[in-house]
DNA sequence: GCGACAG
DNA sequence: ATCTTGTCGC
């Protein structure tokens, strides 16, 4: 076996969780390589003053135009973000770009919004029509100093803004019930705060995590998530710029 | 000190 | 995120 230090390979651990739940899931824990400490303090301080920025509020005006911003990795080196542009509430798709540029970050859980963003601005500077509002996949505020990659774009744009993650980064909650449509609160657990909303967006499948980035509230990221979902697990604008992200992986390679 | 860790 | 096979359920 190799060491415990090395990358996992999903398929065997999977046939191993059936044996050996704890122990052997423990060794294929996902492994992330260690950050150089003085790149993470730089990026720690640039969060903590974007922090400052954000406005939690409710939307001026309803949405007529929302957007879904998507990356992926064709290869390690290269990054596609999509940008899809919906009408609300119909969901009629009516614009959808993207940008292929070249990876300047590696992953480190925290600062995902460096790694993305960048490459996310170049995309939407293509869009003809602006959207009044952004769902970005990942977290907006549920984030370990308030400023996820929701939150950052929405910032940087000076637009609404908010995250629909699939994984959560920080926070605890109760399992919302099974039935679509219901909510559980995401909260810090030693100041209670509330970070986010954990949505079931279909029947029995694995909820959502929403939460607020930049000038919009709670309620009205997690209503907006909910009004646009269509019997998907994710909601149509992130699940539309998934889908176009497959299309426009042919073109680019 | 030990775990947890978006995409 | 990405690489993978088969499998369970509506």
């Amino acid at each position: 076996m190799a060491a415990a230090a090395g990358s996992p390979t999903l398929p065997a651990a999977a046939a191993y969780r059936a044996y050996h739940p704890d122990a052997i899931m423990a060794y294929y824990r996902p492994y992330h390589p260690p950050a150089d400490p003085e790149l993470v303090r730089q990026l720690t301080a640039t969060q903590n003053e974007m922090r400052q920025r954000v406005r939690l509020e409710p939307l001026a005006h309803p949405p007529k135009l929302i957007a879904g911003l998507d990356s992926s990795f064709p290869t390690p080196e290269t990054i596609l973000s999509v940008i899809v542009v919906l009408k609300f509430p119909e969901l009629e798709l009516v614009e959808k770009v993207y940008h292929y540029g070249t990876v300047n970050m590696p992953y480190v859980p925290g600062f995902l919004s460096f790694r993305e963003a960048p490459n996310l601005l170049l995309a939407f500077e293509k869009l003809t029509q602006k959207p009044d509002v952004l769902m970005v996949d990942g977290h907006g505020i549920a984030h370990p100093r308030r400023m996820g990659i929701a939150a950052h774009i929405g910032v940087l744009l000076d637009k609404p803004s908010f995250g629909v993650a699939k994984q959560v980064l920080t926070g605890q909650h109760p399992e919302p019930s099974t039935e679509a449509g219901t909510t559980a609160p995401l909260t810090d657990k030693k100041t209670g705060e509330l970070l986010g909303e954990v949505l079931r967006t279909k029947d029995r499948v694995k909820p959502v995590f929403v939460s607020p980035g930049h000038r919009i509230d709670q309620d009205t990221a997690t209503a907006l998530a909910w009004h646009c979902t269509r019997g998907y697990k994710l909601p149509e604008p992130t699940r539309l710029a998934d889908h176009w992200a497959e299309e426009f992986k042919k073109e680019v390679r």
